[in-house]
DNA sequence: TCAAACTGTATGGTGTATACATACAGCCGA
DNA sequence: TCGGCTGTATGTATACACCATACAGTTTGA
């Protein structure tokens, strides 16, 4: 599958769902018009009840990424997500900062990594 | 007091207490040898119970912070936190990234807003 | 066309997490 | 030593996360 759960990981499941998801998202793996695989072939795929999974496509929908249709599938719906409170969608990369700086890492270091980051998110232009 | 609640937050109290204080000593405002105000305080201050201050605390000293002593107060201990497992320090970030991603921001504009939260969190030198 | 086989949804139950009120116990200075 | 500070432990109410199972809408092909 395209998606992986982590024992370690102190998210709910589901959470770690639309994460994955919007991750594939932003890459450019899931484009506008493609259908997501039924809540069922995911949660038998990570072992997971599919009411799990039904809950994250719900979160997708309601933040705007997908559209679930009853009966049909979920579709990736017209790029970009429902706007976001400002203070919202910054505080959990200042609280990542943080850590990061916390645990000792240079600015340098953090600038560095954050690039890496971008540039595998944007190879593929997933949402220009 | 140094702290604040958001009702729009989604962390538990507990949670946005310590990473509160995290961000107070990051930025060096709060630093070694410092004693925190007592959990009573803290928790008229915010208005919650002192059991979920307590709380924050015994998280804060678990992950190496501040030393907790039964009748005498939290104190701010040997910088630096206990060392965590790489992925589950990167993981808040890449999520935050794609987040900003997906919201439209341009990589430029996200590394310069990383740019401008690190040069607040050490322009006190909190870890160095 | 209509039934089988696929979709997502709703209901109800269980265990855990969050937050609280209240009672307990350790530390320290006058 | 004792009063007033500290943090801690216990019990409870509520919400959350997850699941098993039953329900309902859509699609497909015989």
């Amino acid at each position: 599958m395209f998606l992986t759960l982590h024992e370690t990981d102190k998210r709910p499941i589901y959470q770690q769902i639309t994460d994955g998801i919007k991750d594939l998202i932003a890459r450019g793996d899931l484009r506008e018009g493609m259908t997501l695989p039924s809540v069922r072939q995911v949660a038998g795929d990570l072992g997971v009840n599919l009411n799990t999974v039904a809950f994250a496509y719900r979160q997708l929908q309601d933040e705007g990424f997908v559209t679930v249709r009853h009966g049909a599938g979920a579709v990736i719906s017209s790029r970009s997500a429902r706007p976001v409170e400002q203070a919202e969608l910054y505080k959990p990369l200042h609280t990542a900062l943080t850590q990061l700086v916390l645990s000792g890492l240079t600015g340098r270091e953090i600038v560095e990594t954050v690039r890496e980051q971008l540039a595998q998110l944007q190879q593929k232009g997933g949402t220009r």
